[in-house]
DNA sequence: CACAAAAATGGAAATGATTATCATTTTCAT
DNA sequence: ATGAAAATGATAATCATTTCCATTTTTGTG
């Protein structure tokens, strides 16, 4: 059997070490400046395309703040979705498992296979 | 009693007509591009300057595509979601009862008001 | 070790959406 | 009609993200 090792560059894993430190979202811009602020001379191009990869690989959640910055975190291996706050960009993780079997559902109606999905909540948090 | 009426000019009304027309999401680009198609030579800042304040008045809600660009929608539409095939793109409109309902749920339970929530679903359509 | 091929890197320029400026035009109450 | 206030839109500025490309680093192999 393979050893379906992933492949991960230093860069990987410095921007998986900041994300763990920082333990929550932070943009690519924000996670550049960091490292600058420790000395680590990483360009910006270099942390983009590190955060690309870790998102392919699953290894780091993608979402937006309200502007529409990208922010990036560490996930979890098991699939969840968000409840996001729009005013304080706080946010939850939480099951899905009503959608999961909507999803499932729908898709077969229509003869789907291979079936993904997406889904978001936002609204105000109770603190805002 | 005051008659609350909201201070609403040609631009805004414009734009409300093409979202009620068009009956989905649509970004400031692409409002732009169809009001222009029509024969209208609205100028981009204006459509972004009704939409804003669309927004800040709450005719429309103000969301984000997977890549950050904001698109928007008549509020209290009642909207639809997708069901979409990776391969050929072909699309499906959808009902979602159960997410609706999920949304809502997950969102009192945590204190959130003011909640709106975003679902696709994707994969291989039979043709495909 | 040596050396070529592949992968990684980062600075600079390009892109694309959105916002700020500002001069001009339109609207509106008197 | 007329002056103030609101609306408009072309242009330039901003800012995150991507693309380009030349250089450096890593890696596999003899």
């Amino acid at each position: 059997m393979s050893t379906a090792t992933k492949r991960m560059n230093k860069s990987d894993l410095k921007l998986i070490a900041v994300l763990e430190r920082t333990g929550g979202f932070a943009s690519a811009q924000e996670l550049h400046q960091i490292l600058r602020r420790e000395g680590d001379g990483i360009g910006l191009t270099t942390v983009y395309r590190a955060l690309q990869s870790l998102v392919d690989d699953k290894i780091v959640d993608l979402l937006r703040r309200e502007d529409g910055e990208a922010i990036y975190r560490l996930c979890g291996d098991n699939h969840h979705h968000h409840l996001v706050c729009k005013s304080c960009g706080d946010t939850v993780e939480i099951e899905g498992g009503a959608i999961e079997k909507w999803a499932k559902t729908m898709a077969e109606e229509f003869g789907f296979r291979e079936v993904g999905h997406t889904a978001e909540i936002f609204g105000i948090c109770s603190k805002c």
